[in-house]
DNA sequence: AACTTTTCCCAAAACGTTTTGGTAAAAAGA
DNA sequence: TCTTTTTACCAAAACGTTTTGGGAAAAGTT
């Protein structure tokens, strides 16, 4: 009967047998035009509710689905974003990446949307990799982390007028759309803290110099200690490498206590709380106790290992959510300019957070 | 001359005016048909060399890229592969889903695929994802992880004929294609290592059952054992659980030492690293002096704390790139029963494995 | 010179949707 | 009853490629 079209052979001849009906297929069972059936899926108003009835519960029980390569073609979009990823540029902090991917992901499915995910090695490969996915017509849109105070690849993006969203900020007059943490907030609070517990010598170990992030925690920082009536010692701030924080932030911990008149807190990325723990450890210093410690976000390692570390805590399932809708606005064709959210961080008080002794 | 071509407005109105060219007017540019101008860019034999230059040559300096939505409607390709993962299930091996996407989309690339991502949350889930790629016709062939040994997923594939490769096994009796470590032979090593040392009560903590990897954990301890002469004893076997490797080794290691007969060797997967560490220090035991360690998988943590973790280290990254190479060979036909590798886990002495005191 | 083969190019169809621009029939209004 | 409006449907075009099935001109063979 509706057996002739045999035009219409799906997935055939590579081994994939699944019954995948097509909408050609499916109007013909229906003894509908294809412009019908589509249209009632859409729920057109042109289409009888009888009618439209029908159509949705035949396709139903026919398990049809549209091809979206097909549908793509034609609405003249990807349906997709992308990310790219560079794990070697943050390498201990162990659910970064995944804590971000699970926020994006969840809201792109929600959208009908694909998440295409790059992996990069470096900042070239990234690049590299972007350029694919956009001069490739591969997606609508690109999420973009581990922002540089000079990122390239915001100035490519908007030179362009490509849809993209930044979770971070950087240097750049033009207007476009972010989701960043309050790292300035956040560090100030943590001092202003320490300091109203009687702290006045309050260490900052921060990140590498050259991403954007750390230059928040930096203001922060001084800002708390401006507002405690502190002042600020150049000698108590250090920078540690993204590629090995562990190793940095050790070597840093022992410099800082070299001191004459050495720090009674440190505030720091909990990435580096390792090698800071090692220093402490044999300087014979009790963290927690000798030495007050807050550590910007709640990564594991910082509930297991006792002293329970006071943290910082980014709600970065939150955050990342946010991205993917606001992209999808920009994508609609909504002035970037007007999509620029700072979200708060909460401070979590553990173990590590007590006056100086 | 060549711009009334007005029907070729590309992502026109949504902001994105980037000048991206499309076949039929690079042919208008060219003064050739669009057919050729397809063939000689895919190299066919019945262009002329010089046509062919030529071609080439207006391609790049267009900036021609073929769309590739277009393309996978005609070839009835999505030149797409998927991957679930599930962080929740492998929480603390903090860079095995980085890793693994990781050589994953490097090789991906290489082959001109695409990479899209699911992020479930538990088993529903990452069914529910994996059957919107595979029935919503969003993909070719699905990557499988984090195998279980009963797996609906295995089953759901297979039934529908529809290409895939596992990374890890399961109990299934009809042919699949496998990417897989030799979790057997690992632990058999690392045993009889230890044996050799002269330990003698040697226990094994393993990973949560349900899941296959633990399966060969134990067959390989097992085998270790019986190699070696040594008696099992099954007081000496505790699995910990997924969801809080660290609480639950903790737990069992502080277990494991009220034995009359007490351990002097403990295998483990690394992620419970923590716990063990937790329970040793609990019980005035030096980890590597008064107990052997040995921890399958070299994370980050195996190499920053002293003492330096003995470990199985596992080739992720090469097996990952392999699981790609395997997937496309089955998407274009092979008989997947013909891809069944088992890969080599090399052991690195450290320090935590030397002979009892 | 009359065939045959090879070389090089192309028009048209196809992939599976959605959108455009209708039209015939039914209902409403005069 | 005749016109106008509304309702319910559909044929054809379009999205940008690749593949199919030629076909004219040039080159080679007798």
């Amino acid at each position: 009967m509706f057996l002739e079209q045999s035009g219409n052979r799906i997935g055939l001849g590579k081994g994939f047998k699944s019954m995948t009906i097509n909408l050609k297929q499916l109007s013909k069972l229906l003894k509908l035009s294809p412009t019908t059936v589509s249209r009632a899926l859409a729920d057109y108003p042109d289409v009888s509710a009888k009618t439209r009835a029908r159509v949705k519960q035949m396709a139903i029980q026919q398990g049809y689905q549209p091809n979206p390569v097909a549908r793509r073609l034609q609405k003249g979009k990807t349906e997709t974003i992308g990310i790219v990823i560079t794990p070697e540029q943050n390498y201990f902090s162990d659910t970064f990446f995944i804590d971000l991917l699970s926020g994006i992901s969840n809201q792109i499915t929600r959208a009908g949307y694909e998440l295409i995910l790059g992996v990069a090695s470096d900042e070239e490969h990234e690049m590299q990799s972007m350029r694919r996915m956009v001069e490739g017509k591969r997606v609508d849109g690109m999420i973009l982390t581990l922002i540089r105070e000079q990122d390239p690849r915001v100035g490519y993006l908007l030179d362009r007028d490509f849809p993209f969203v930044l979770y971070g900020r950087t240097r750049e007059t033009r207007p476009y759309a972010f989701v960043d943490m309050d790292g300035k907030q956040a560090f100030e609070k943590a001092c202003t803290y320490l300091a109203g517990l009687g702290h006045n010598r309050i260490a900052l170990l921060n990140g590498e110099p050259g991403f954007m992030f750390p230059v928040g925690c930096r203001e922060g920082y001084e800002s708390g200690l401006f507002l405690s009536g502190l002042e600020l010692d150049p000698d108590l701030i250090r920078e540690w490498k993204h590629k090995d924080p562990s190793q940095s932030s050790y070597r840093w911990t022992l410099e800082l206590f070299k001191n004459d008149n050495p720090p009674t807190a440190i505030l720091f990325q909990t990435e580096a709380v390792n090698g800071i723990f090692k220093g402490l450890d044999e300087l014979n210093l009790r963290p927690g106790k000798d030495v007050a410690l807050i550590g910007y976000d709640d990564l594991e390692i910082a509930r297991i290992h006792r002293p329970f570390l006071s943290v910082l805590r980014p709600q970065a399932r939150e955050a990342s959510q946010r991205v993917v809708s606001i992209l999808m606005e920009v994508i609609k064709g909504e002035d970037p300019g007007k999509f620029q959210e700072i979200h708060q961080v909460e401070m979590v008080i553990r173990e590590t957070s007590l006056p100086p002794s």
